[in-house]
DNA sequence: TTGTAGGCGTTATCAA
DNA sequence: TTGATAACGCCTACAA
């Protein structure tokens, strides 16, 4: 068993004081050449990792940041977060922080977490996702000065925060003019009770389509919890209409698939289009709406990486819109303390249901 | 902004030196109870958190282990890795360990990163999934004694380590005995190729099962790799058999999927079963092989404390039949040093494809 | 039962 | 340009 390689390790290998090894790492620039040179082969040769417990105590930073891992509540829609877990480590890891998961039951728990993870590990930052009207959560880290973002954008507008979001309205009013394309003036639409941004938000990418080729829509805009059976229920009460709609715009897959059920059930002729693109869309051919999760995620880390180190590595984004609040005509770029906020636009994928 | 709460802001606050604090935190039975008691309130009231750095250079542990999220691959199954990793996060937590993500693209790629990890963060251990014959991540860790644990057995017998693993055989054994109390004789196997673990194992459960009723089975006994489309291409060519079969065991949602569209596509009455319980299954009504997966990872979480805390806490587990390799009639328990092996029984989840 | 001393590996400050 | 020193917060000996 190999003794530990500490940076006196390194020190008495290249022949020099600890504190020039220190410096090849940090501020190569102020060491002689040759030194530096002699250094680095030393710590290429004996492996030489710093040890990131004694780098924090002396730095406050422990590189970190913690996001909430969620029990797949509903099943559908679990992968959507998987795979943003997985954007997140892979972005967080080139900027130079590990990702740590942790669980919480509610947001009392949560913030109990928090201040846990805060106080034994020293959590550089935290990621939210799902956040609400007034989330409990954004306002203790807030007021605490923790640095957070949050995947989806902050709904209460007095609260100002770095966010990532991927505009829904804007997918579901893709798949309404899809349709339209497709011949359809009757597109009813299957979302969750108002009062969620995240629900009103894809409701109001579809009213402004179907108003826009100037047809009525309140009788086809129905509100349901999100589930199958809920889906596959309110589309059969749509499908009862004297004057049924020939298309169907949901909300989530999970709606979605309930909905096709019900088309299929009465062998009806009736296009539907769901929402993130769930492997359960792959698999059953169902058109829906596809968020950027990898690019989201490596937004949060830009964000993050802006306020921890202070600006600097913009990632080389797609079509992406940032968009920082309010500036005056002054020196280029936002000012500084801003809070950037990102809007990513989502694609969609045309299958056979629709 | 607070000052940071230290064990010597506790100490002033209870007026006993810093020592008395450490002692009421780990050996509190030899501090007088009083003074216990004043130690106790002065860390309730600042909100003291012991610093997990600062700790950890005395200790070496870092209260961390490490599992690799991957980028779900074919889409159906990553809702398996996202459950297990929640009930990773979960009982990890109640064990006092939090859980880090990395990322890796092959094994060279992983193994670097285990050396990064291991030399900055010094974690305690990994949790690897989806091992396989040979597997040169297993023999990194071991050869460097880093303590591990698969979630997936070892499917090398001469590699020792602990492991969890969920029953495959006795899943397909279920699902094709279900079948056969259900009338049918003539039941097929899709699975993948001869030579993965999981694989063969999955594989033997259904060949054990129709041998059993004598059935003869060569003919229904089919390999493709994982897909649904590929599981839909093999279905067919099973029911284009002069006596087709009039149920399909397949070994995987994805396959199971496919191969339900194939029989649906010719109106046929043949039963399907798959294997993992996804999503997916649940929305089309798919009878699956369900994996227990949040004990699983407790089970994990249970191998490790065993061997990094040596011993102590066994989890209430289920109907799980836990697996010392050979120990002689001698004390109760397995012999230390021993690693233990859990094996744990997948449940049937009938729906209406089967 | 309680207190004191030292060191884990790093980096910031300052002196050489 | 390089080196010595101190300090981050904790825990383990040992002394009182």
């Amino acid at each position: 068993m190999a003794q530990k390689v500490t940076i006196a390790t390194v020190a008495r290998q290249a022949g020099v004081s600890r504190q020039t090894v220190s410096n090849v790492i940090h501020s190569p620039e102020i060491v002689r050449e040759e030194t530096r040179e002699r250094v680095r082969e030393a710590i290429a040769a004996l492996g030489y990792r710093a040890s990131q417990a004694a780098r924090q105590m002396r730095t406050g930073r422990s590189q970190l940041i913690a996001v909430r891992i969620e029990p797949t509540r509903d099943g559908i829609n679990g992968s959507v977060l998987d795979r943003f877990l997985h954007g997140l480590t892979e972005a967080a890891g080139v900027a130079g922080y590990r990702v740590m998961l942790y669980t919480a039951t509610d947001a009392a728990n949560e913030i109990a977490t928090y201040d846990d993870l805060l106080g034994a590990y020293d959590l550089d930052a935290f990621v939210l996702t799902g956040t609400d009207h007034g989330d409990v959560r954004t306002a203790w880290l807030a007021e605490r000065k923790v640095p957070f973002v949050t995947f989806g954008r902050s709904w209460d507008a007095p609260e100002r925060y770095p966010w990532v979001d991927v505009d829904g309205a804007a997918g579901t009013a893709a798949a309404t003019s899809h349709l339209v394309t497709q011949g359809h003036r009757r597109i009813a639409f299957i979302g969750w009770p108002a009062g969620s941004g995240v629900g009103d938000d894809r409701r109001a990418g579809w009213a402004s389509t179907v108003s826009a080729i100037g047809a009525d829509a309140t009788e086809l805009d129905r509100e349901t919890p999100d589930g199958i059976t809920q889906g596959e229920e309110v589309a059969r009460r749509l499908l009862d209409l004297p004057t049924p709609p020939t298309a169907l715009v949901c909300a989530s897959d999970s709606l979605a698939l309930g909905a096709l059920q019900a088309v299929r059930e009465r062998a009806a002729q009736v296009a539907v289009t769901g929402f993130d693109d769930t492997p359960v869309a792959q698999a059953i051919g169902l058109t829906s709406v596809s968020q950027p999760l990898a690019e989201a995620a490596a937004s949060c880390v830009d964000l993050l990486a802006e306020v921890l180190d202070g600006g600097g590595s913009a990632h080389s984004g797609g079509s992406t819109h940032a968009d920082a609040s309010a500036h005056f005509g002054g020196p280029p770029g936002p000012p500084p303390g801003t809070p950037a906020q990102v809007l990513l636009a989502p694609a969609l994928v045309v299958r056979r249901s629709g």
